[in-house]
DNA sequence: TCTGGGGTCCTAGGACCC
DNA sequence: TCTGGGGTCCTAGGACCC
């Protein structure tokens, strides 16, 4: 039998704020998203006084003063670069990892022996804490589903000290029946509502239906979470390719916005972020989305886009911008007001599979717009320093 | 005043082909 | 009244994830 684990970093935006910010350990801490929009990771204590995942900053402000919490920008470089440095710890115990998102990896422990099995994992916890600061939680199963499942456990019980193994629990038929359904990875909001429909309530009432109605009711990922839930490999733990499918770069903007000059500045600048992020993946693009959008908060549920094929695969700037603007300014209505716009590039290709191609035409370049009042530019009160990526913010040691 | 950003996969339906 | 039977490919929309 296979042994998969998932190893999450705890509440890991506010852990990496920790490590360079320890006075806020022990304190209800935040971190805000884009904009300083909504609360996308909470402290132990800020969940325990309430404050719900995604909450908007503006609606708990006050409670959040009179509670002494400490609030953060979100910081991507910190994060990003944290996370690299927990999934290279992580590589030393196991040849297959998949990084599965910025904060967990799912590794094949199938080889490790089988006694000192948890051990082991409490020294990957142990050692990933030493070496970078970030607490992790581990959960143990035959496959992803169960693993996930848990790692749960392994957060909410303290008895477990981080690391849980399915195979550490009694009788999970029968505490299936206690286990909420919507606890499970895979089944989202939408389809807990068909499955309470029909009395489904807890893994227990969803295992006992049978294949042909879960297949029929949510679709082949539906069943392959029910056969996983009763002990079934299905979801393969693999390295993730470099390539993408596709890759976006969009924002909200900081204030409503209405001016032409504006939504273009701001396209420039997701621009110039979508091609750092080729460059850093050695890609090009072929082609590439274009959106501009409303606020749908207030009912400016407008929405617009644009497909467009670029001459050649290309990771250039002005090559882009000079392409997709003409399509930005007929897709722009002087009489609506936006607040948000990206670019999504499709078709990536390895940079050294580029074609060079003869006959395109050169392009005459389109200058950037450039405005004194960048209305479009996000908010971020709380930002902290790029301690890890950056020399000029390197931390001082006295 | 004020509500994120970036991914994956599946399915249904239309266009088009023979 | 009544209009074949398969294919493939593409796209939009909807579900899921973090």
């Amino acid at each position: 039998m296979k042994k998969i684990g998932i190893i999450d970093c705890n509440n890991f935006y506010v852990s990496c704020e920790r490590v360079f910010n320890p006075e806020s350990i022990g304190w209800p801490t935040v971190v805000l998203s884009n904009n300083d929009g909504c609360v996308i990771a909470r402290s132990n204590e800020a969940k325990t006084l309430g404050v719900k995942m995604g909450a908007p900053y503006f609606k708990v402000k006050e409670f959040m003063k009179e509670y002494n919490f400490f609030v953060y920008s979100s910081n991507y470089n910190l994060y990003g670069d944290m996370s690299d440095r927990v999934m290279s710890v992580i590589k030393e115990y196991a040849n297959n990892v998949e990084v599965y998102s910025i904060d967990e990896s799912f590794v094949d422990f199938s080889d490790l022996p089988d006694n000192n099995f948890e051990e082991k994992l409490h020294e990957i916890k142990t050692e990933v804490k030493r070496r970078t600061g970030i607490p992790v939680s581990i959960g143990v199963g035959p496959n992803k589903t169960l693993a996930k499942l848990t790692s749960s456990f392994a957060k909410k019980q303290s008895g477990y000290n981080g690391v849980c193994s399915y195979w550490s629990l009694e009788n999970f038929n029968v505490m299936s029946y206690s286990m909420k359904i919507d606890n499970v990875w895979g089944i989202g909001r939408m389809w807990k509502k068909k499955l309470n429909k029909l009395g489904i309530k807890s893994v227990g009432d969803f295992t006992s239906l049978p294949n042909q109605t879960v297949r029929s009711l949510l679709n082949v990922n539906g069943l392959k979470t029910k056969m996983e839930l009763e002990g079934v490999y299905c979801h393969e733990v693999k390295r993730r390719t470099k390539i993408k499918k596709h890759l976006a770069s969009t924002r909200s903007f900081g204030s409503d916005v209405d001016d032409l000059n504006q939504i273009g500045e701001a396209m420039f600048n997701y621009i110039e972020n979508g091609v750092r992020k080729l460059i850093h993946n050695k890609i090009n693009t072929k082609n590439c989305t274009i959106f501009v959008a409303g606020n749908k908060h207030k009912g400016q549920g407008h929405y617009n886009s644009k497909h467009i094929t670029l001459q050649e695969p290309t990771q250039d700037v002005n090559d882009i911008w000079t392409q997709v603007y003409p399509h930005l300014q007929s897709l722009f209505n002087k009489n609506k007001t936006y607040k948000k716009c990206g670019i999504v590039f499709h078709e990536l290709t390895p940079e050294s599979q580029k074609q060079l191609c003869l006959f395109t035409e050169p392009l005459e370049f389109i200058e950037k717009p450039i405005n004194q009042n960048k209305k479009w530019e996000m908010r971020q009160e709380f930002i902290t320093k790029r301690y890890t990526t950056s020399w000029d913010d390197l931390p001082i040691v006295k």
